[in-house]
DNA sequence: TACGAATTAGTCGCACACGAATTAAATGAT
DNA sequence: ATCATTTAATTCGTGTGCGACTAATTCGTA
């Protein structure tokens, strides 16, 4: 499939995909999606964040966030709270609701996930890869396409 | 960051939103996305297709394609037309500009891509652990989480 | 103190992405 | 030959995702 590098960023795009659908599947009949999941589990691990903060941990814009945040917040798994000290700051907190969810969604998902017959070591290896090639990327500054580079005949 | 599965599918989700950052700053001043730029290659590799036949390698839903597939015909890079042996199939090509096109886009992709010093044989190995995770997935079947069981205080 | 700059969220518009429903065409069964 | 079934593409509604912009708050400095 072309260049290495198509294949790479190929690769990457179905995996994300086949994830998405995955978790889908198994949070079909909840409130719950991919991209909460991960926010839960960056909550959990990082406790009250404001959304600056959130968005920078889980890599998404913060006008992304804005409304997912609201969803999740009328679910009922986090709480917004202005920041006393920082009024301009929101602060994010799980609620014990969201905490409890986290716990049973993280358990179907394990149970789903170690069915797949995963070898673990590559798993690890893969992550690692992964991390390499996501930190290179977002530290990079690639020259731009033109568009006279994109429909010129030249070659 | 929680159990392996959260670890992965978190490095999954941010790896593939690096990516196409990346894309989106090469073909920034272009009409092209990361999307598209993916949907050309598999033309270019496989030739004329159906809608659903690119749906299957793309491992896109075909009423995701549709409206993409219109947007890059107005752009001109594609064509569309009906498969006279059966009046339900839509047959898409690569236009010679979209070829052209191809060709340019995939230059400025391979220049970013190799500024970024990243082990060509870690890549190699990366895409094929990226590629049992992703044929595993595909595969599964994973039982369903309960809104009982999310809500559950149980444990 | 006061006022411009910087920071933080949020809004808007647009492009993916998918499930569900719809329409049109081809196939199969009787 | 007719009609139900299947297949292919599209439309619709909703949820993510981002760039550009806006509103509110805070900070820096005169």
């Amino acid at each position: 499939m072309g260049p290495l590098d198509a294949h790479y960023c190929f690769t990457a795009y179905k995996l994300n995909r086949s994830f998405a659908r995955f978790y889908q599947t198994v949070f079909a009949d909840t409130g719950l999606t991919y991209p909460k999941y991960v926010i839960l589990n960056v909550l959990a691990e990082d406790g009250a964040l404001a959304i600056s903060q959130l968005s920078e941990r889980a890599g998404v814009e913060n006008n992304t966030l804005s409304p997912l945040l609201k969803r999740m917040a009328d679910f009922g798994v986090i709480a917004r709270e202005r920041d006393p000290e920082d009024e301009r700051r929101v602060v994010i907190t799980l609620t014990p609701m969201g905490r409890s969810a986290l716990k049973a969604a993280r358990a179907a998902v394990a149970n789903g996930f170690a069915e797949l017959g995963l070898d673990p070591e590559e798993v690890k290896r893969s992550i690692v890869y992964m991390g390499h090639a996501q930190a290179k990327l977002e530290k990079a500054s690639p020259r731009k396409l033109t568009m006279a580079a994109l429909l010129g005949q030249s070659d």
